[in-house]
DNA sequence: ACGTTTTCGGAAAACGATATACCAATGGGT
DNA sequence: ACCCATTGGTATATCGTTTTCCGAAAACGT
């Protein structure tokens, strides 16, 4: 089934067809040859090879979403955001999961260059590696980063610090003096942001953290280090770098016998939608992770048109009250 | 960058550079020839351009995975086990989100035909468009369908009968008699096979359910509808369609001053992960959805090779037993 | 009636990789 | 000396579109 059958099958040359099916230079024909080729499309159950249109046209019409775990709500709710832009401009999205693992993001985006996408939105690992992001800049492939910073690239992100100000802030407004804080890992920009955010808040108050430990953002590390603090340290509050470890650190504090929020206060960040069924609600940070997908791919798409966009794009965040603190 | 300025500068014809790039004939030449070539390609930083390959070669090396919503747990699960083989295999894959709309379902299928995907995993949101499926089934597109049935093409699903039916024996091997049943939608066949795993096991004990009705699998249909049940019947058990129902329905217990598991036994489906935060634990099925997607893409692999599979997959459940009755 | 646009549509050259057909040596066997 | 197989490679048609360049016919102005 090609185009060639279908101009067959209308009575026109392919050329026809192919003006008809993209829409050009529609003036250039009457209506009653367009009405004949749609028809014959319609009859022939014709469908364009995109494989040759993409070859032909030198561009792909996909982009890439690179990201480290499909499976975290956090960013499978930022996939759907970049999946609903996508959808309307006609793109088609590429979900890759680098599950974690620096090796595998390489491999990934060797694959996304092979496969030709015209855009990356790249939710890094770690640090990732450079070279291999340069290459991908040098042929022409457009890479913004997502959530959390790389060097370099233009990135979509929260504004982690701002929240975590806020939210130390209340915190501190509601009396309590003796905080821990249970940061992410020390190569995440988002956790390095919010780690920041809290002690400037601290530090503004005159305060110091009674301790400051650093997690890998799971539920299990928030799960065994808020069990190390609590049994080691006197403290009224655990703030945590995401909600994953907050509710790890409730579990932790229940199993110690420690009542939340009355003997103990814990915060989480991110506003995950789990959070519906965890008991006590979490006081958090809600961050927008599906305007951030949708921010992250118009990046993109207004390039297109030749528009310069900032180099660098904040997202506000909303201070969520709950009733952990 | 094409295949051209490879072979010139390798001094070698292109030829002889697909014949390196693709390992077929490798006794067709002298190492010392393939060393050139391959020098040439990594000077370069030459990478095929994949629209061109696909169009020779007929066949893109791409497989769709459809399904309703991939930020919803058990599904990115699912979506995981597809890609971990996918990427093994030099396949990449096209996730789309069909957001639980039939229409939006309809407009993917016609979106994968054009990306020319040589398969898709399928997991319906209801009742598929049928005229659209045959019509990829005739342009040579496998489809399997994967946790829910689908009329027609061959399947992979879990036990979901004999997983409900082993639940309810275990329920009821505790003591309780008087039992509600919330399930999911009637259309969805996981709902169906739930729900009759359970009428058989109450049947078998020759009890009946003190009420049946349905949801939409969703944490609010199953809060709104364990509440009307609780307002309106004297009951001992809920059982759920599923683990968001589940923990909607515990929610709704103890807001009513119900305790889970002293006044009120309550059961989910699905075993996914967000349960480990929910208090009390969830006694469940566990269904493997990881695995579930690897099977599922297997099915195109292995056909392939021109084996043919069996029509239907049945994945064994397992019972969890938690703390929730 | 004669040029000059405009309108409508066709022919054919790309796009980049693959695979088939083909060719030229070399060498072993008879 | 001749044949045939093997080795090491080249030339080129092909995949299905898009798009540029052209040409014929019709419409139009004078």
């Amino acid at each position: 089934m090609t185009i060639r059958e279908v101009a067959a099958r209308a009575g026109v040359s392919v050329s026809t067809v192919s003006r008809v099916l993209n829409g050009r230079d529609a003036h250039h024909m009457r209506p009653e040859t367009k009405e004949r080729v749609l028809r014959a499309i319609e009859e022939l159950e014709y469908t364009p090879v995109k494989a040759a249109r993409s070859l032909r046209r030198q561009r792909t019409q996909v982009i890439g979403v690179l990201l480290p775990d499909i499976s975290n709500p956090f960013f499978s709710l930022l996939a759907r955001g970049v999946e609903s832009v996508a959808f309307e401009k006609g793109y088609s999205i590429l979900i890759c999961d680098s599950n974690h693992s620096v090796e595998k993001e390489s491999r990934y985006l060797d694959i996304l260059l092979a496969e030709g996408v015209e855009g990356i939105v790249f939710v890094p690992v770690g640090q990732p590696d450079m070279s291999r992001i340069e290459r991908l800049l040098r042929k022409g492939v457009q890479i913004v980063a997502a959530d959390r910073r790389v060097e370099g690239l233009p990135t979509v992100e929260a504004d982690n610090r701002g929240g975590s100000r806020e939210l130390t802030r209340y915190v501190l407004s509601l009396g309590y003096r003796r905080i821990a804080y249970i940061a992410g890992p020390k190569e995440v920009s988002t956790a390095q942001d919010r780690l920041l955010g809290f002690q400037e808040a601290m530090e503004e108050a005159g305060l110091k953290p009674v301790v400051v430990r650093h997690g890998n953002f799971t539920y299990e590390s928030g799960y065994e280090l808020a069990k190390a603090i609590l049994e080691t340290e006197k403290v009224e509050a655990i703030m945590c770098g995401n909600d994953l470890m907050a509710v790890g650190a409730i579990r932790a504090a229940e199993n110690l016998g420690f009542r939340v929020p009355e003997d103990l206060g814990v915060t989480g960040f991110d506003h995950i939608s789990l959070l519906e069924f965890v008991q006590p609600r979490l006081t958090t940070v809600h961050i927008r992770a599906y305007e951030m997908g949708q921010k992250a791919i118009r990046f993109f798409m207004q390039q297109d048109k030749g528009r310069i966009s900032e180099e660098k794009i904040l997202l506000r965040t909303e201070l969520i009250h709950g009733n952990s603190c």
